[in-house]
DNA sequence: TGACAATACTATACGGCATACAGTATAATG
DNA sequence: CATTATACTGTATGCCGTATAGTATTGTCA
């Protein structure tokens, strides 16, 4: 027998593999503009994509260690920050996942039987 | 320095990240009726989203263990095929995470949009 | 002024899942 | 009768998100 609270806990578990490799995609696209760590964790909450500390940075440093972004610190303000920005590589990569991330949920919509508005609805 | 073959890689692999979570989604979307692994393989493929075999059978008999499948033998056709089909709870968590999907789906398409360059261009 | 919360980052351990790889066995096709 | 497509099982591996813990500064409020 499954309780309410192993319902939610199934379901918590499935939705974050869902989020699994998208919060990367959310995040390359932000970083148009440098940002340090903990702004960008605030800009994505208000974009209505909350983001754990602990996914966020080790997130970026992987993402700077595999040459899509790079980073300097900023030791002038009140405190440093590392501010990361999107690197060429790193362009180039987004634009190909965003490719990916169009056809993927062009193919899951129509499983899913969801109407985007995005889509033209020509035939049938 | 980073070669082409790198950037590929870089790319698969950020890519098949995207994809996770989303297969399963994919799976129990298409699990209204019964269907054993491998009609559900060509299924998928035919809908435009390629799973391999060895992702397609463990996530099966995953689900089915989490108690979102139910499956049974059929060993009176010409070879044994195990059918799997959504249950009750299956379709409670499908619901979920298609709200989910929806949410995140809008958060991300409103992250990218802005990155489009033909859109807004006020701000600088 | 001194305590506490918010800011800002680093480091490590753990668990879940997709994939790779290997193996088994039957049916259809030529 | 051998090869291919079908159809499933099992184990090992690697990557990533999260939890957790730790460090240290800044700002705030009493």
């Amino acid at each position: 027998m499954m309780t309410k609270a192993e319902f939610t806990e199934q379901v918590e578990k499935l939705t974050q593999e869902l989020r699994r490799g998208i919060v990367t995609l959310a995040v390359l696209s932000q970083l148009d503009e440098p940002q340090y760590g903990y702004s960008l964790l605030k800009r994505l909450g208000d974009k209505g994509m909350e983001v754990d500390q602990g996914t966020v940075y080790p997130l970026l440093r992987r993402l700077e260690q595999n040459g899509l972004l790079q980073s300097e610190w900023d030791t002038e303000g009140s405190r440093p920050r590392r501010y990361y920005q999107i690197s060429p590589l790193g362009r180039e990569v987004l634009a190909k996942l965003c490719d990916e991330w169009i056809d993927i949920t062009g193919a899951l919509n129509v499983m899913l039987d969801i109407q985007t508005p995005s889509t033209t609805n020509e035939g049938e």
